[in-house]
DNA sequence: GCCTCCAAAGACAGCGCTATCCTAGACAGC
DNA sequence: GCTGTCTAGGATAGCGCTGTCTTTGGAGGC
């Protein structure tokens, strides 16, 4: 007796204890198939029927069992998302657009955070796979060669977020990370600044395009100066920018303007400029990339390059869902753009 | 013909392709069985078979997978955590502390966004039980009825994180809300601050409860006056901390100190303040709370409350750890206190 | 040499769903 | 009335693992 763990029969019992959809048709009075039929909303199932098993269902407080049901129709009701960071803020808004388009469908949304390494990607690729998502939805396109052949053989739908790469063959929405750095370039250069530096950090695959995109610019007009690049592998942060700025400015002193690949970075330096007495636009122009939220209420308010994070999120979501359907988006490449947001400091 | 989707047998075939336990069994020359035990580190298999196991797998390119080891095992390598934001910073840095133990485990963290909505908690948990998680992570005590009573169902361990209470019977960690308002006061009216103002916002019941220790001790001291306290349902930004310090100095021209409920409120403070003019910390002392990265950095340095939300995320991790294994925790309630950051605004 | 005992490995069944095939009945057309 | 076609619902058989029980074989005691 007391090995017994059923009353009853004596055989100890594996089932979890919540209801199954064999007791919500028991209940409705149907067989289980129609029952899982009417829960799916496939539409061969008689409305009275679908009625029934709904009511015995949430009679019972029945919630479908995610691992069964992706056993046996060998996928998921989940897609994975992979973005580098979770500190840049960025990436948290385009988050929650996504999970605003896949929430509402019933779909869970995996977020993996590769930290800006190829290698964690690879990964969160590998693991993720396991799970058999529906589809992915991945940051830029810069990816270790395994990486790419696991999504490959996988079948699994993509779409690229953040860049968008005409030539890749790939789904993608985002904008022009080299555009954006020409942009930046030339505004300050119509702001008849002449001596401009560059500062990214973090060294991601877009921080450098749009490092990529201002260099040409500077180059074209002949006041491009190597020594006025600043990159670094270590984090974007506030206490970066200010530590960069300084340095930037003791090194050169005839600099009249930065682009800052980050805002946080560019709102250190303002406040780096602030404790320095460099007066901001004045004696040199600060331009910062994102528009994150606090930049519009710096002082100076930071001029900015604004990007459609929001959108970029709630779009390729879409276009998952599209492809995830078999179907074709209208188009492939999805370019959303970005906003000069123009304010005090440049 | 046409019709048939696998060559052989005509029968359609439902399998994923990918490599199944059996084919690293065979491929082992051991019995499927004897695979799972030796790759799940069971220590019951001889060394030479785990081995040849772990070779077969590796050579296959073998992931387990999860959907049909969790309806073997009736439940999965997923532990769940719920918090009521990403956009505040804090709470990426406590998931992230969460992950750094839970990945190395084989642990895949699901990670919830409740947008301080009880509701949509609820909404999550309901949801994130059927996925017969190993564990939870909570933030906070304030919930729905309803969902306590799916929590204490299930069986599942819990811990509670960011708030303490000896009183509840729970396992949590994190630090006293109330004693952290309590601190606030205490050291405002030590700088000899008369008019005090408390603001907070996103109206989260541990915003509340610092808001409660702040008055306590105002009370105590004859100082409290109620239309100094400002409460907002509205998210914690810097922008918002501009306009609520712009209105209360307008409103009260005699106030002397604010304690912000977060620091990107007491940052937009700052701002603020120097926009219009208004000297910090001479005319008026600024405290936050939590200590975020760039409140080192602002000017003038921001004095403010800090928070130990890496370790908060390490340690309930490491206790629900313990909870999962079966074992008891050392403490129930883990308190880890709080350190006031004294800088240039107080 | 025989029996007991134990550890290592395997057989078996089933977790809770859904894909696939099948059946029964309704209906139209001849 | 008979056949053919269609549709709603059901029967069946797994999906890929792991819990549980059983078997095997060898060590050790008498």
């Amino acid at each position: 007796m007391p090995q017994m763990s059923t009353a009853k029969t004596g055989k100890s019992t594996r089932t979890t204890g919540r209801p199954t959809l064999n007791e919500v048709a028991r209940q409705a009075g149907v067989s289980p198939i129609t029952a899982s039929r009417a829960l799916r909303g496939i539409p061969t199932v008689a409305e009275d029927l679908v009625q029934k098993v709904r009511e015995a269902a949430s009679k019972l407080g029945y919630v479908a069992n995610p691992a069964a049901r992706a056993l046996a129709s060998s996928h998921s009701q989940t897609i994975a998302v992979i973005v580098p960071s979770l500190t840049n803020q960025l990436f948290v808004e385009t988050l929650e657009a996504i999970h605003g388009v896949m929430r509402p469908r019933g779909l869970e949304v995996l977020i993996g955070n590769s930290h800006y390494s190829r290698d964690e990607e690879e990964d969160l690729i590998r693991n993720y796979l396991a799970y058999q998502p529906r589809g992915m939805l991945l940051t830029g396109f810069e990816r270790t060669e395994s990486a790419r052949r696991l999504l490959d053989s996988s079948g699994i739908p993509c779409v690229y977020m953040m860049d968008i790469d005409p030539g890749a063959g790939l789904h993608c929405v985002g904008f022009s990370q080299i555009q954006a750095g020409t942009c930046a370039a030339e505004h300050l250069i119509a702001r008849g600044r002449r001596r401009l530096a560059f500062v990214g950090a973090q060294l991601d695959q877009r921080t450098l395009l749009r490092g990529e995109g201002f260099r040409r610019v500077l180059q074209r007009a002949g006041l491009y100066d190597p020594t006025l690049e600043v990159l670094t592998p270590r984090q974007s942060t506030v206490g970066l920018g200010c530590e960069l700025f300084a340095r930037l400015v003791a090194e050169h002193p005839d600099l009249d303007g930065i682009f800052f690949g980050n805002d946080d970075l560019a709102q250190g330096a303002l406040l780096e400029a602030m404790r320095l007495g460099i007066r901001i636009p004045e004696r040199m122009s600060v331009l910062g990339f994102n528009d994150l939220q606090a930049s519009a209420f710096s002082v100076p308010r930071l001029s900015s390059i604004r990007t459609p994070r929001e959108a970029i999120g709630r779009r390729s979501a879409e276009m998952l869902l599209t492809l995830m359907a078999g179907q074709t988006p209208a188009e492939q490449v999805h370019d959303l753009g970005f906003e000069l947001m123009l304010r005090e400091s440049t």
